[in-house]
DNA sequence: AGAGGCAAAATAATCGATATTTTGTGAGGG
DNA sequence: CCCTCACAAAATATCGATTATTTTGCCTCT
């Protein structure tokens, strides 16, 4: 690679796949079950075919993807089900992840959440709140000595952001107090008080959850995101 | 692929080199941060290298390999921590997975889970009693309504078994009762008694842990296994 | 008219070769 | 004597084309 390259461009060819085709999945671009021909997505992004194959390798692992043995890949189907499930499981092992997080605390971690937090606020309403906002919660369980659980978190919270954008992205997701929410939590995890912590973000999640499910229950344009086009 | 192709290779050349070379990498045939020459690989495996990229590409995912950024793949490392925090983990998440199994019971489930038990018990000692183990194992939970917390216990027992090999298989690993201990954990399944099977399961994991760490602390061959030969 | 099967087109998987990057080695300078 | 820089060798990543598989459309036969 060029060293003038001044495109955001670092890495293989691959990883540069990997991101791209992995927000345009994310956001909604590559609708649930659509079908990811390789000569289209070749041209589409103007590479080689071999780093979009290892890309949509890549996304597999992320369950963004789904492999079809012979027959090629398609973006990983969406449904009610699947949301739940995301959910609850966030639910389960974030609580656990903030826990032993907080167990081990240090100075490092909790200044490290301090400023994730100011970033995320900062950055409200710009462009890489979403990015952010992943930030503040990942710092927040980031001193559980538990990579493998840090990890499952960090995939859950992606594949629950793609049902956000499928709902229609975050638009009036700020009609709840959620500044109040992170700070509640935030103030409880500074104060190494895991209970509170805990309770505190439990209810957030149960906040969001209830907030994107609401979404579902009355003929919403989610639904038509859903369950319109397959094709 | 030839229809009179007798080996047990079904699928595309991508899969068979994804089984074969997982298998020789939970089986300590290829040994922990090993590097993973593509060109020695596919001579080995008698492949091509898209098969064999791809395959490990796949076996990332599972967390057996890890990629560098453009310095190719090794096999994972392993250490104590690792080990621990797999074993953690594993009580953890098929703790609840079983006991979300057990709330959904049907006969259906029941009736697989006496039958994998059955087919466990009846290959003791024979060569693809690793493969039921974890198929009675797995059909325990397979009832809980969570796909995705189904894949990540799946996942976690191949890391699981992967020490166990590096420890020098499962050779006399049949010093305690094992057999009494599935034995109880079927009945307590079947009697749909969620906490019994539960706190049954946790002793067995528990006996498990303390077995194998047991290996760690006498300078034993795990040792050498681990922290011997890096090349 | 419908079902089944054959042929053609589309698409995925794989291969061989090229380009890029990293790693190892040795000479020159401090 | 050690450190740095440049060059050479090795390995990886990528490309373009070939091969194998699946899907689609059409035709025949019942």
């Amino acid at each position: 690679m060029n060293a003038l390259d001044i495109s955001g461009s670092d890495g293989s060819a691959t990883q540069q796949a990997y991101r791209r085709l992995r927000h345009l999945i994310v956001t909604g671009d590559l609708k649930p079950g659509e079908k990811l021909k390789i000569e289209v997505l070749r041209k589409r992004l103007d590479t080689g075919a071999s780093p979009i194959r290892e890309a949509l390798s890549l996304l597999t692992s992320d369950k963004l993807v789904d492999r079809l043995d012979q027959r090629g890949f398609r973006t990983a189907e969406v449904s009610a089900e699947n949301f739940q499930e995301i959910l609850l499981l966030r639910r389960t092992l974030e609580d656990l992840a903030l826990r032993e997080s907080i167990a081990n605390a240090t100075q490092d971690w909790e200044e490290n959440v301090v400023l994730a937090h100011h970033r995320m606020v900062k950055a409200k309403g710009g462009d890489d709140f979403e990015e952010l906002h992943k930030g503040f919660h990942m710092a927040l369980i980031a001193n559980a000595p538990s990579p493998i659980l840090l990890q499952f978190c960090s995939q859950l919270y992606d594949l629950n952001i793609r049902y956000r954008y499928l709902a229609g992205s975050g638009l009036n997701y700020q009609l709840r107090d959620v500044d109040e929410e992170h700070a509640s939590i935030l103030q409880a995890a500074v104060a190494r008080d895991a209970d509170m912590a805990s309770e505190r973000l439990f209810k957030h999640y149960q906040l969001t959850g209830a907030y994107l499910a609401g979404l579902w229950g009355e003929g919403s344009a989610l639904n038509a995101e859903l369950f319109g086009n397959k094709n």
